[in-house]
DNA sequence: TCAAAAGTGTTCACCGTACACCCATGT
DNA sequence: ACATGGGTGTACGGTGAACACTTTTGA
């Protein structure tokens, strides 16, 4: 599945089914798993008729489904992932794929609903305690713009302020140096910066039960 | 996979295979899914032939394996499951199945020691932001008996005064009242307590970015 | 009275939030 | 000047770690 956010609000990519069983209703990319392929290699296959596979800045397993029922044809096993599209690329979709809001999505096929469900719950939780975001940011942008970013697909407000002193303090967001002209109404031009690390990194590891602090050790320890 | 805290430390259930590939290599139990069956179901199948499937405390899913050479007989797919047994059952097993050390694996068969690594740090994770405990732990222990689990669990020192701190106050620890007596050389008698909820649940859900604090309201608000 | 084991009190540093205030620009 | 939008300073509450100290038992 692939989420993008679209005018300050997360989408999900969806292609309309013709044939049944779901005709009409909506459904993830996807198709069987080849002879020789890598589950990450036929997703990557799979996408490749819907977007330039190069525009995903991200792409995670999630789950694996195997309920009986969840096709009516008959019993099927498909392993979901996650793929992330920077806000600002605009991909070209063919005729029967667009983009739907998270928060209102349309009637789907299969399961798809809450697989989509649980996709959002762990985009959000990692929103929190890695930097994925380098995965929904444009490469370079202002603290503002970030700011939409978050706020569309964490689903509530969050201040440019603590947002900016977090991921700063946490090494997460780099300064690029570079400013914005300022908007038509006036207003100090925004510094840009940019995700010091195009991939995946855990920057929070453990709210709690850290390991012990090394104390500095009186005999033995090394000469600074 | 099935995981239990034995003599203070983390042990893993492997058999060791008998037939090519891999003969003489240990390996995770488990085997195909059949027509009609949930993952969840299959899992519980396969490990019946080795312990009683009630005594797991706690199951889920990790990731899928799907390299094409992970078994030099062709291409296999397959879903890791992580189980937990709580420390005081001590399961038959059969007789070519045995508990190993994590930390000190034997010569595993296919890509299980890697399955087993990633399992680690899931559970690891897990401890820190959720009640997991539970299900590595006695129905009744005091905070030593506590700490020695995590200490196994986590693989390094914790101390019992925090673990009792952190854990009494989110909520997931309930005392129950009782006492043990104390031990032959003296010293106070310790109190037992239990997990408060059997279940798995995210006690820690967000370190940063949490939605905004609800303000009390001016106008329209309840009144108390 | 002493050692052993358990539990509590206290201190400290850090982190995330909230909010006031200052800065830079266009009109 | 003033509005507008961006950024910084500061204070507060909470949390986890560390460590000293007290409590309760057996010898």
């Amino acid at each position: 599945m692939v989420l993008q956010v679209r005018s300050a609000r997360l989408h999900v990519m969806l292609w309309r089914r013709a044939a049944e069983p779901f005709a009409g209703a909506w459904a993830l990319p996807g198709g069987p798993l080849l002879a020789d392929e890598t589950l990450g290699a036929s997703v990557a296959r799979q996408l490749a008729s819907k977007v330039e596979v190069r525009q995903l800045a991200h792409l995670e397993q999630l789950e694996t489904r195997s309920d009986p029922s969840r096709d009516p044809r008959g019993r099927t096993v498909a392993t979901a992932y996650l793929g992330l599209i920077p806000s600002d690329l605009d991909p070209v979709l063919p005729e029967d794929t667009t983009w739907h809001p998270v928060d209102a999505l349309p009637v789907t096929a299969f399961d798809h609903g809450s697989v989509v469900g649980s996709a959002l719950a762990r985009l959000r939780a990692k929103l929190s305690y890695t930097n994925v975001g380098f995965a929904l940011a444009p490469p370079t942008f202002t603290i503002a713009e970030l700011r939409e970013v978050y706020v569309a697909a964490l689903g509530y407000e969050v201040t440019a302020t603590n947002l900016q002193r977090v991921l700063l303090r946490r090494g997460v967001l780099a300064a690029t140096g570079e400013h914005t002209a300022s908007g038509r109404a006036g207003g100090r031009p925004a510094m840009l910066y940019r995700f010091a690390s195009p991939t995946l990194e855990v920057t929070d590891p453990f709210a709690v039960l850290r390991p012990p602090t090394e104390r500095p050790g009186r005999a033995g320890g090394s000469v600074s």
